[in-house]
DNA sequence: CTGAAAGCGCTTACAG
DNA sequence: CTGAAAGCGCTTACAG
């Protein structure tokens, strides 16, 4: 491979002049300038990134983190949407991306992670932490290293306004007549997220004059299996409810599956929603009413704000708005 | 932080030590190996990676690339199925990803990608490699990097069998007494996986006397509605079709949306299947009938294939068998 | 506007 | 079994 220095030779110059040149150092000839840039091609000089992380101190590393704790990050499907988002903003500037998915066992991070965040290996780290007591970017922040939070609490982060989110569905839901209506939930405190998604549905059932904890819950655990097994148990126990909230889209289809093996028509006799709208949401029979939690943007907005903290800059936290979804899964309570 | 350098001085002995200890070179009195260990823990060494990199020649890092091109790779649930499995096989031997999305136009890769794979930055490449005209493994391998491809026909490649996938679900259909057959399809040489997969529904077809030429055909383009859009046109132009294979789970679940619209029966009416089992397939109404093509399997083998290759071995390309995934979205032909 | 030289933090023959 | 020293390929004050 060719280095800096056969460029330098090829070109006549010294190794600086090429290597300032090359990361755009003004106060040069135009013709040194193009005498390097024309050695450059000619040698067909690539950059060792290795040598130019030590040197320099940057990597154009930006570490994605996406820790495992509960549900598998691999069955997440907002993974691949935020990670998308972030994608795009770092190939525009040139950053590579390095994905980490540490365990997290007990409040615990493991090894290879810590290792991974002191190595030296990245300028910033962007890290999906909505689960309260792992704290995924605290070494990230001690080490001094850039970071931002998608979905926590830390100095800088992106969240999705899911307390809007849960006062909307309710609303909805209410403004469809529904005053039976059962929840699909989580435990508590598992998710920072869902915990807000809970605060805005009591806060929009409240206003609808309904106390959620009146309400017969069943808790599941985010996936298709949890839903329809709290769907028969719900409907079992409360053959008067009219409509099933649900905290996240998987359970909803659950809830549908379920809903369908009972014969209960859905939206005529049962109104079933979820949370997320991801891409299955759209086609299910027929399409759940959902929020979309914008993860796209979410991840687009995370990168850009880690940009601006790289640049020297204080940039806000961000929140980003949801927007209710409404398709065929909810209907008037007491509709046909 | 505190480098090689601190822990030679903390122990008591030369940075050459200390590198050799930490790389597990034998030869080394129980006593110095203590002396070193304890010495890192003392001063709270954690190696620098780059450093290692540059003066090692090895990163430690394996890219894993996903080719942008007609389908955009982040809506294809496969690639974080793919990803899961890579991830556990480089998380066990301790090496990081990097992930890179190169964008293909006209068959032209592009710059930020090349520059990548010219940087030195990775040990090895494993590339989801389908579609025909993309060479993305030319200039790694070129380079002489380790590069594995999934799905494509590299030196060194993990393919899941979908020409028995084809067969397999040709085969159902026909047991199941079906004769009028509808094919959603996608145009050819689009995909290398794809094109298998009709090879195999065309021979498995054949054997039950059927020929695939003579079946009503619609392309569409992977999407959900596309799907939808397909089916329409088949079931208004073919009403006596008693099944419809789709290439892929997402066009069938829009099939299914669409025969549901049209007052379809499924399966009573009209068997739909689709391919690739993925999440969503379990929880459509019906569940559908797919070929699971076993994508975590592929990602796993395909990891441990290119440690295979940096340990200097010479592992044979690898097909994975395929599973057909009987749901209910098939049934009888003239069933109810 | 350009260059000589030190240095980033490791690994690796080579000696002993 | 251990160490001195060169070297990986860049960048960056510092001079001029």
């Amino acid at each position: 491979m060719p280095t800096l220095e056969d460029v330098a030779k090829k070109a006549g110059v010294s190794t600086a002049t090429v290597s300032k040149v090359l990361s755009n150092t003004p106060y040069f000839t135009e013709a040194t300038r193009l005498k390097v840039l024309q050695a450059v091609k000619d040698v067909g000089y690539v950059p060792n990134l290795a040598a130019r992380a030590l040197s320099s101190g940057r990597t154009q590393i930006i570490a994605v983190v996406f820790p495992h704790v509960y549900d598998p990050i691999f069955s997440d499907p907002r993974v691949l949407v935020v990670l998308e988002g972030i994608d795009a903003e770092c190939r525009q500037r040139g950053y590579n991306l390095l994905l980490s998915t540490p365990r997290v066992v007990e409040g615990e991070l493991d090894e290879n992670y810590l290792q991974l965040i002191q190595s030296g290996y990245m300028d910033g780290v962007i890290a999906l932490d909505h689960v309260p007591f792992a704290a995924v970017l605290e070494p990230v922040v001690n080490k001094g290293i850039a970071a931002v939070s998608i979905g926590g609490m830390a100095r800088y982060s992106v969240n999705s306004d899911h307390y809007s989110g849960g006062r909307l569905l309710a609303q909805h839901l209410l403004e469809l007549g529904h005053r039976n209506i059962g929840l699909i939930a989580v435990p508590e405190h598992i998710n920072v997220g869902t915990d807000e998604l809970m605060r805005g549905i009591r806060a929009g059932l409240r206003a609808g004059g309904l106390e959620l904890d009146c309400l017969p819950q069943a808790v599941g655990d985010y996936s298709i299996d949890s839903g329809a097994a709290c769907a028969a148990t719900l409907l079992e126990q409360h053959p008067e409810l009219t409509a099933l909230l649900c905290l996240n889209d998987r359970m909803a289809m659950g809830a549908l599956q379920q809903a369908h093996r009972l014969g209960r028509r859905v939206p005529a006799d049962l109104s079933i929603t979820g949370y997320d709208d991801i891409p299955a949401a759209a086609s299910t029979i027929p399409p759940l009413t959902t929020v979309n939690q914008q993860s796209l943007t979410a991840g687009h907005e995370a990168a850009r704000m880690l940009f601006d903290i790289l640049d020297g800059q204080t940039p806000e936290s961000k929140v980003i708005p949801v927007e209710l979804v409404v398709r065929g899964s909810s209907g008037p309570a007491g509709g046909q």
